[in-house]
DNA sequence: TATATCGTTGTTTTT
DNA sequence: CAACGATATA
């Protein structure tokens, strides 16, 4: 009796190939995590092998915790000798250690999105870029994807399709020099570099050493240098175990390439190739949904997920009348649920995009459900935060010139943009850091009105740093706020003081929590962990709350029951997918993930109205992949009139209507018709517009910024362009 | 330099 | 609806 008996036949094929390249296909719900738990208990327990020679790289700081936790619950106290992380903690363990080769520093700071973007902006600035349609969001997406293509700033060549390149490449430029200046990193420089350490032989081989057993698990979501990274230091020793499910691979849109896992046996002739495809989660009337949709994808190598639990409840589909009468809805089916035992953990609400998480949270504090939002405005993203952060960020790393303009002003101490810029500039002429250049204001040439404030500024921060070796984090953290006042700031300042002074209080429980975990934990490594946490990172399956979240974040997860809210074409499938197949079909198989959340119960619910950007939006329609599922798992729970009266009653704001405009007696769709529904149209007035119905042949209704207008047809074509 | 007010514009998805 | 930027004014 051995440990991987406690396995079925597939898993434990998979889990008793230790050596070579290995692929593990494994369907949603199919155990991968066991298999991996046991594989690797195997290892260690029956096969010898080192705990200290294996490193497993997860996707979120959760998987890894759990991961961990599961072989230790096996293996005993060895399971802290192995190496479970992210991508992107493995990769700062490295620079820290290694980084100086490549110039920076061990203290380095990571710049998040919003740093990034503020960053760009500023260089635009700087430059003179004042493009309208070249937005700092759509530069950062060209520079990261460059960067980890591998392609730096002067290897840009014309061929690339890109608008305004020469622009990209002048702020890329800049842009990178100012991360190695302000000894920091971004997301993919993480990546980028961690790879480029791994080019150096010395280092290289030491790694291929260390870790002589390698397992990736979610392949189907690595980018092109992750996939460098792995196979970097797997190609000595071979001993590569990838796990993942190319149906699951969800982004894209940040570079994963599915090719990664659908290529896996070209780079490994030799991989053993294992499908696990007994589903241990769900009911068989999801799977045959999710088995359904999943197929009509081209990516889908074709797997058919089986369970034992036969049968089960239909998906319950609601169409509501307006996204407020969706969240009703949901409401009293949680009570439903409630009075057949189910309690709030066990629901979770999914949804496309986090603009959706709202209209549920005003419904959930109405109506007393206890919820809880992961994602969407994170914790570590608002301002308060982010200020305190940028603090402890420039005690951690004083050469950080972000973090310090962002804080230089904060509490006022009358230092503006120009003085600021001043600073710059000299700190750039004299290849010093800004804060050094504070300490030579007089050289400068600082308004004399801004110098006391500076000075202040000067002394606080040094002084702080000064004592910063023999204090601990949270010691720190009191010190920034009373040596800056930040409190006093936000209650005289601020008309939101005090939410944002809780914040403050909770984010100081937060780093007392980590240090009694972690006793010496420094203040580079609690900034690390800050910036690398994850939505669900913090997802605790014993609250008991209802649970709010993309479909993205639920990646991994799994629930009793599920609500898919939205369910409506433009919004899920998204708009911008539309018209290309191939993001459809990553669509399709983000709509294939949320489905395969759900153990027991699964809803969908759309609503054919709903406010966007405050604007009310007409006669949506149920989402396309709403009919890719066979109809016999379906189980349409309101007809529309039915609920139009109900809800019209209670309403406390009517709907807009426009004369004589009954969305539910509209004709839909007309063959004949030049226009179909969904088209993107403009108007020479109105501007961009999406056709909503065609009446009769006679009448076109267009939604447009302004509200819903109606032409004849006859004359549409002199105003109206398609696009 | 700091604030007030108006207009524009946008929304996928995240480590 | 918001968040952000540009412009005006103290």
């Amino acid at each position: 009796m051995g440990i991987l008996d406690n396995l079925n036949d597939m898993q434990k094929k998979a889990a008793a190939k230790v050596d070579g390249p290995v692929l593990i296909l494994a369907g949603a719900g199919s155990g991968k995590t066991r298999t991996v738990t046991y594989r690797i208990a195997h290892m260690v327990l029956e096969k010898g092998i080192s705990p200290y020679k294996i490193l497993a790289v997860t996707f979120t700081n959760k998987a890894a915790k759990e991961m961990k936790e599961r072989v230790e619950a096996i293996i005993g106290e060895d399971a802290g000798k192995i190496l479970v992380s992210t991508f992107h903690s493995f990769g700062v363990r490295l620079l820290r250690m290694y980084g100086s080769q490549l110039g920076y520093e061990p203290n380095f700071n990571i710049y998040d999105t919003d740093d990034q973007k503020k960053l760009i902006s500023d260089i635009m600035k700087r430059i003179g870029i004042n493009d309208k349609n070249l937005k700092p969001a759509t530069i950062l997406g060209n520079i990261s994807k460059l960067k980890e293509d591998g392609i730096g700033p002067e290897e840009i060549e014309t061929k690339f399709y890109m608008q305004n390149i020469k622009d990209v490449q002048a702020v890329y430029k800049k842009y990178n020099s100012a991360l190695i200046k302000n000894n920091a990193m971004d997301f993919s420089d993480i990546l980028v570099n961690t790879n480029k350490l791994l080019d150096i032989p010395e280092i290289r081989e030491r790694i291929q050493e260390r870790y002589h057993y390698v397992m990736v698990d979610e392949y189907q979501d690595t980018n092109n240098i992750q996939y460098k990274i792995v196979n970097k230091i797997a190609s000595k020793y071979r001993n590569l175990c990838v796990v993942g499910d190319e149906d699951q691979s969800i982004y894209g849109f940040r570079g994963a390439n599915i090719e990664n896992i659908l290529n896996f046996e070209k780079d490994y002739p030799d991989a053993y190739v294992v499908k696990l495809e007994q589903n241990y989660r769900s009911t068989e009337n999801i799977l045959k949904a999710a088995n359904n949709m999943i197929k009509l994808n081209e990516s889908s190598k074709g797997k058919n997920l089986w369970t034992e639990k036969n049968g089960g409840d239909l998906i319950n589909m609601y169409e509501a009348r307006h996204a407020r009468d969706e969240s009703n809805y949901v409401v009293d089916e949680i009570y439903k649920l409630l009075k057949k035992g189910k309690t709030y953990k066990d629901i979770t609400i999914l949804y496309r995009t986090n603009a959706q998480s709202r209209i549920f949270e005003e419904t959930f504090i109405r109506t007393g459900i206890p919820y809880k939002v992961f994602g969407g405005m994170q914790f570590y993203q608002r301002k308060e935060i982010k200020d305190v952060i940028a603090y402890l960020n420039l005690i951690n790393n004083p050469k950080d010139g972000l973090s310090l303009s962002r804080v230089i002003n904060i509490p006022k101490r009358k230092i503006g943009a120009k003085t600021i810029e001043k600073l710059q500039i000299f700190a750039e002429e004299n290849d010093i850091s800004v804060f050094e250049a504070i300490s030579k204001m007089d050289e400068v040439g600082v308004p004399s009105s801004a110098k006391l404030g500076l000075q202040h500024f000067y002394n606080t921060i040094s002084g702080i740093i000064e004592e910063s070796e023999c204090l601990s984090v949270s010691e720190i953290y009191d010190r920034v706020l009373k040596d800056t006042g930040y409190i006093k700031y936000l209650e005289i300042e601020d008309d939101k003081a005090d939410v944002r002074i809780e914040n403050i209080e909770e984010l100081k429980n937060s780093i007392y929590e980590m240090e009694k975990e972690e006793e010496s934990l420094t203040l580079s490594e609690y900034l690390e962990k800050t910036s690398l946490v994850a939505a669900t990172d913090d997802l605790d399956e014993g609250d008991n709350y209802v649970k709010l979240m993309t479909i993205h974040n639920s990646k991994g997860l799994e629930f009793p029951v599920v609500f898919i809210v939205g369910m409506e074409d433009e919004m899920f499938p998204s708009s911008r997918a539309e018209f290309d197949p191939k993001e459809l079909e990553e669509e399709r198989r983000l709509c294939y993930v949320a489905i395969t959340r759900a153990e027991e119960k699964l809803y969908f619910c759309y609503a054919t109205e709903r406010d966007i950007y405050g604007r009310t939006s007409y006669m949506r329609q149920k989402s396309r992949f709403i009919d890719e599922i066979p109809s016999h798992l379906i189980e349409m729970k309101n007809a529309v009139i039915e609920r139009v009266e109900k809800v019209e009653n209670k309403m406390a704001k009517p709907a807009e209507k426009i004369e004589n405009f009954n969305p539910l007696k509209a004709k839909v769709e007309d063959n004949n018709s030049p226009y179909s529904r969904g088209e993107k149209v403009s108007h020479k007035k109105f501007g961009l517009g999406i056709v909503r119905a065609v009446e009769d042949g006679q009448r076109i209704v267009i939604e447009f910024r302004e509200g819903l207008k109606k032409f004849p047809l006859m004359a549409a074509d002199k105003f109206i362009t398609k696009l």
